[in-house]
DNA sequence: CGACAACAGTTGTCTGGACAACTATTGTCC
DNA sequence: GGACAATAGTTGTCCAGACAACTGTTGTCG
């Protein structure tokens, strides 16, 4: 809010820490996202796309309304029907409409799906591999710890995004 | 590579220490994300293109040559171009074709778009502080450290980006 | 000096993400 | 019990990002 002293701010590039931080955030995210890009788009998949897949993997055999799933989604999801009806067309989702409810759909992940995900399993451990292997375990875990910390203002509910 | 035993493996949503650093850094950069888009919105500019101009400043008044710039940026950028084009049409960058070399375009920030910049610095440091103004500065060093350590071996060139 | 590779951008085209407006269904409250 | 609000998705439309193919320009090598 109110600016630094012009005398005490780092001889840097980034105009505050924070812009820093948040550069790097970007800038990591971007990085890794491509080895992502990669993997997935080798089964056809977008990252948000497996994501869906995988949190329908976590319910099932439980199926979960659309705005459920979509709430839950690491990235925000405006598109979830159309991106509901590619995967339903390849046959890897199942749509149901509740006969008590029928403003609700039900989604669930397909024997396809779940196969799918299966074959997906091990070039994505050693893409996370390729990503993060450099970094020992505690290192991993202080970043998570602090890139949960700097988004948790912004949170509404934590333990509804998995 | 090889995957973890069964055992050990922590009672998690996730599949792996990696992936949740992974989920969590993208699920981070989502929400924080959004204050940005929000900010650059209302001066009808995306993030990139803000640092395009941010990029621009500190080489002022020098000018650099557009793939130059486009290696610099945070995010990949294979539209540099046309993204060049929009800041131009509002008078934000000027191209010059060189005439020595008259296969490349450097690419300068105008007036208007310095001063579009100086319009931005003060609500964009709000921003900032809304997004990461709960850490302290010893967590948002350590967390830009350990940023830049998990994209380390993804970098080609770590003195080229800023 | 002429063919050809390398370089620097540009353009075509497709897909995904964003936002708002819309439909269908159900709850609620005089 | 009928109007109206709330809920749950869906659709329209536009813009940014991705990738590949293309143009124009310059270096280089026989």
């Amino acid at each position: 809010m109110t600016s630094r002293p012009k005398l005490t701010r780092r001889a840097t590039r980034f105009d505050s820490l924070e812009q820093e931080v948040f550069l790097n955030l970007w800038r990591t995210y971007d990085r890794l996202r491509i080895q992502e890009d990669e993997l997935f788009g080798r089964f056809e998949l977008t990252p948000q796309q497996y994501n869906v897949l995988r949190l329908l993997r976590a319910a099932h055999p439980e199926a979960i309304p659309t705005l459920t799933l979509a709430a839950r989604l690491v990235s925000r999801a405006p598109d979830i029907t159309r991106m509901l009806d590619k995967l339903e067309v390849r046959g890897l989702v199942a749509r149901v409409r509740l006969a008590e409810n029928r403003r609700v759909v039900q989604i669930g992940v397909t024997a396809a799906g779940i196969k799918l995900l299966n074959k997906i399993a091990e070039p994505l451990q050693a893409c996370h591999a390729r990503q993060l292997g450099h970094m020992s375990a505690a290192e991993l875990k202080q970043l998570s710890v602090l890139l949960r910390t700097a988004r948790g203002p912004h949170e509404e509910d934590e333990s509804s995004w998995q």
